[in-house]
DNA sequence: TTAGAGAATGAACCGCAGTTCATTCTTGGC
DNA sequence: GCCAAGAATGAACTGCGGTTCATTCTCTAA
């Protein structure tokens, strides 16, 4: 049987009482396009979702439902399920990568911008859990597709604390005698984990308090007496 | 149609060619259970397969053929899918647990024994690559089943190298003014970013080396002149 | 009021993959 | 050689879930 031929018997629509609040509070609203208000709900619906229940196991239509739309609207305004999670991804690291951008232009020493930065990414957690649980677990792979793109992302924030550590040793500040990448993966790797742990028990920290105490340890170390 | 009620038309086995190395290197082999020949490289065929493609996206069928068994042999060694997988992971746990415990009672100061866990930890790559992989990518949560359980033995490793810190802190070693809980998230995480890196970028390093810096970096900081 | 264009719907399609189990193969004792 | 008893097989079963698309709804312009 070819599909198309024999479809659809639909008995009668229920009843249209559904919520329906497009008010629509713009005159030309770009309708399916990534400004859309439903294309956002759908967004923030799927990084929900998933973070709940990890990607496998949050069908589309889950995620239909959490964003209060119909299975295939989905489909309008996203290619395909990974599409809508890549974007939700993609959003979050550019995101942080404009911000971290904006903040050095006026923060210049070595060792702020590596606060700045550590602060940023253990603020994650307060600003869109969510999404926090979301790159603690499916971003580190697991998907080969999540894989390919979201390592990229990665290696830009690897860049970017390291050409930090190189400019402080030229600078004089840091030592000369440790390799800048070891530093970065080490700095990214602490950042991550105490971000990680904090996600999956559910403790709270103060973001500020706690990046200072990593960069501490980073600067300083924990042997006794300098 | 009930099942078992009409089954099976099998057009007459192909023929009996089938390698069959049952050579039965011992007189009295537990037939199906763990200390079978069988039973392990169904675990090797399945860390290999999930490595590759992810835990979703490797079918019973694709670790039955690595293995060479049929896919219905794999059920009686074991309960489910996740229940391959989970065994798997929990070896290497284990395994990694006791060699450390061993390794304490002849390596007692605070310093050796950070660095020792800190080369085991890296060291697992080369052990056994696909197992590491596994580990930087299912064992980080996006299935709920394995989130549970490995959350266990993250937390058994963190709470060792918290003891070690707080014991070097009251000896005197250690600073006794940063948290002994940081520290060891940020030892963790370093090394496991580290590990995570070397693994997704093919990069290959010495673990005793690399763990040197690490615990280098960890004890003194990166700050220039001491 | 009404036509029609586009947005939204959701049932149906379809392929996949975990698991089962009737059947076949293998082994070891007699 | 023969016959249980257990191991192994793999086709079939089953349910799930991503995607499609015929149909319905909504909204604007004439």
């Amino acid at each position: 049987m070819r599909p198309g031929l024999k479809r659809r018997v639909k008995t009668a629509r229920p009843d249209s009482t559904k919520s329906r609040e497009s008010g629509s509070t713009k005159g030309a609203a770009p309708a399916t396009g990534p400004g859309s208000e439903k294309y956002q709900r759908i967004l923030d619906a799927a990084v929900e979702v998933i973070a709940e229940n990890g990607y496998f196991s949050s069908p589309v239509s889950a995620i239909a439902k959490r964003a209060g739309v119909a299975d295939g609207t989905i489909y309008l305004y996203f290619k395909s399920k990974d599409d809508v999670l890549r974007t939700a991804i993609d959003a979050t690291f550019n995101k942080f990568h404009k911000q971290v951008e904006d903040e050095f232009k006026t923060l210049q020493g070595p060792r702020e911008q590596l606060e700045y930065i550590a602060q940023v990414h253990l603020e994650s957690h307060a600003v869109n859990r969510s999404m926090a649980i979301l790159m603690q677990t499916e971003v580190r792979q697991s998907a080969k597709f999540i894989a390919e793109f979201s390592h990229h992302h990665l290696v830009k924030y690897i860049q970017v604390v390291r050409e930090v550590v190189r400019r402080g040793q030229q600078e004089g500040i840091f030592r000369g005698d440790v390799s800048d990448g070891v530093v970065a993966h080490c700095m990214f790797g602490a950042i991550d984990e105490l971000l990680s742990s904090a996600v999956f028990t559910g403790r709270v920290y103060d973001a500020k308090t706690t990046a200072a105490q990593v960069i501490d340890v980073l600067l300083h170390g924990i042997t006794a007496e300098s």
